[in-house]
DNA sequence: GTGAAAGCGCTAACAT
DNA sequence: ATGTTAGCGCTTTCAC
């Protein structure tokens, strides 16, 4: 079966190239009649526009490409289904292109990528969408981007945040106000920007409240169930140990929750855990985790409109939004004991 | 900036635009003169060529389809991670498409995927795989299709497995070799062919072991938490509940240890839970799950290899390979009481 | 080993 | 409202 292309619809209905493409791109100036008798031979024909074809034409691919850390994850999964739910809608295809952030080669091959796809436009995740020399690269190729929970505002680059620093600090209020003071916090990656607002959120919480900050209270990890794990060895080997942890992931969170049943420790009752995403395993773990939900499919979803509204050349409305978290109180989290 | 084309190089090189071509792909008749004085044109010129005219011209979108179910999970991630590997080796980029599969106008919607993307072949995971009129579809369409974890056996289109019967038997040969007898079974969701492969196992290593088969210890699920979490009410408020429990994904094997300990039931002491894909979760709740691991990231990868070899019309060594599954024994199982 | 010409199937610019 | 004429940037065909 022979390919049909725009030159026999055009024969088919009587009518030039032109408007044959005038009526697949519902361009105006074209009679009704005409729309209709054409769109008949569509259907007659079987007609499929070649999307290469059109693509050369005017210089647009469909497609967007999604940049985020390949360490899967819930957060990678949500992402997908917001800017999915959009590229849909809207007649674009997503391209997925995980990498490593650490990874030394990573401009230039992603620079390949580029080369060999032709994207429309690019999201940009954390923490990615701090890195300059990723922005430069892409700014120098014209390519548009929007940026998800970026932390450095660059007023060139449009972008989505979500306020971290604040529901980290509502989280903070939330344990203080059901009694706890011995509060220790469990960092994230350090190259993640939210890293760095979770823990400020923290601190401006305890500083209000006028509980000293402790250094033992607050312990490194890298957003890694193992990392969880062992701050949790750490922390409750303290003397004095703390009477709730804040993990500023839930993956952390679990480690804790883990490392406490090992030992024994009752949760909620002897120690309060909580997390922060909302990740499906903080629902799978028992006692569940009391937690922030991150609007982080909403934050792609609108990062895609936003994108694709760059792409057809339209303007934005702002430059960048604030979706807010969201507290979810759950099983791991009770008033400190008196 | 301007952008640089084949003729702007082939001015440059003094050659003609066909040597230029030549030269890009690869091809043999030309000298390694002329070779070496284009490839110093091409950095010179910072020349990048144009992927969709490419496209138009040799017919081929250097993209490949995935297709899975848009209910998101670790599985979905495993497959992304495997064809992505593929993908990136070969030069491929990857087009995600999550679809409902119970989604009734699937078929016409991803028709209209197609019909906008060129895509140069498609990886179809459960249930898509087996599903009848999406294979005619795409046979009738002669878009290269590789399935992977498919139950139905058509001669016609390659497929990666997956021996989820026999790694179900041997689950269970396990739990009788530790002295459980009184095993109840959950099954998954009843449109994934993986759901009666699993069952089976259970059943031939049952009646191997002369144990009887009892119809209340075999309930239905749909791979989700909460229905773990259903079954594992019923099967625990049973006049003679069972001493161990093997749910037929990871899920709903945490559903279970979630109850269970709700009812104070310790595990493994008073009952022993295994599960079946060794999802993330299965490390992270306590304790964590034995379980089954499957090979998804390496189903994906070798499913990928194959779809490309076709893609370039080259022959496959086979039209079906099997990748197998392995018993990883961890914290929530323990021999039976005697 | 190299090149000229003719597409691939569509859209853009400019008539009419 | 509709058509004509050129491309878009590459590959293919076939000649040399």
């Amino acid at each position: 079966m022979k390919k049909i292309t725009i030159n026999d619809v055009a024969r088919h209905a009587g009518v030039s190239k032109k408007t044959i493409s005038r009526v697949l791109n519902q361009e105006p100036n074209v009679s009704s009649e005409t729309r209709k008798k054409v769109e008949k031979s569509f259907t007659e024909l079987g007609y499929r526009p070649n999307p290469q074809a059109r693509a050369l034409a005017s210089s647009q691919s469909y497609l967007i490409g999604l940049l985020y850390p390949s360490q899967s994850n819930s957060y990678v999964s949500n992402i997908q289904k917001g800017a999915l739910e959009r590229c849909r809608a809207e007649g674009f295809h997503l391209v997925i292109y995980p990498e490593d952030h650490e990874n030394e080669s990573l401009i230039s091959q992603f620079e390949s990528n580029l080369n060999s796809s032709n994207l429309d436009g690019i999201i940009l995740t954390p923490p990615f969408a701090d890195m300059r020399k990723l922005l430069d690269l892409l700014k120098e190729r014209e390519i548009p981007v929007v940026r998800v929970g970026a932390i450095s505002a660059l007023d060139s680059i449009p972008s989505v945040i979500s306020n971290d620093a604040e529901a980290s600090y509502e989280m903070c209020r939330y344990l203080i106000s059901i009694g706890h003071h011995k509060i220790a916090f469990i960092k994230g990656h350090l190259d993640h920007g939210a890293t760095e607002q979770r823990l400020s959120g923290y601190t401006k919480a305890l500083k209000e409240a006028g509980i000293p900050i402790l250094d033992q209270f607050i312990q490194q990890g890298n957003f890694s169930f193992e990392s969880g794990e062992d701050c949790a060895r750490r922390l409750l080997s303290l003397k004095v140990p703390p009477s709730a942890i804040f993990a500023s992931n839930d993956y952390m969170a679990a480690g804790i929750v883990k490392v406490a049943k090992q030992k024994g420790i009752s949760i909620p009752h002897d120690l309060t855990v909580t997390g922060f995403d909302n990740a499906p395993a903080s629902r799978y773990i028992w006692p569940s985790l009391t937690t922030i939900k991150q609007p982080i499919t909403e934050m792609a979803i609108e990062a895609t409109r936003m994108l694709i509204r760059i792409i057809r050349k339209k303007p934005l409305e702002k430059l960048s939004t604030t979706i807010r978290n969201e507290l979810i109180v759950r099983e791991s989290s009770a008033p400190a004991k008196t």
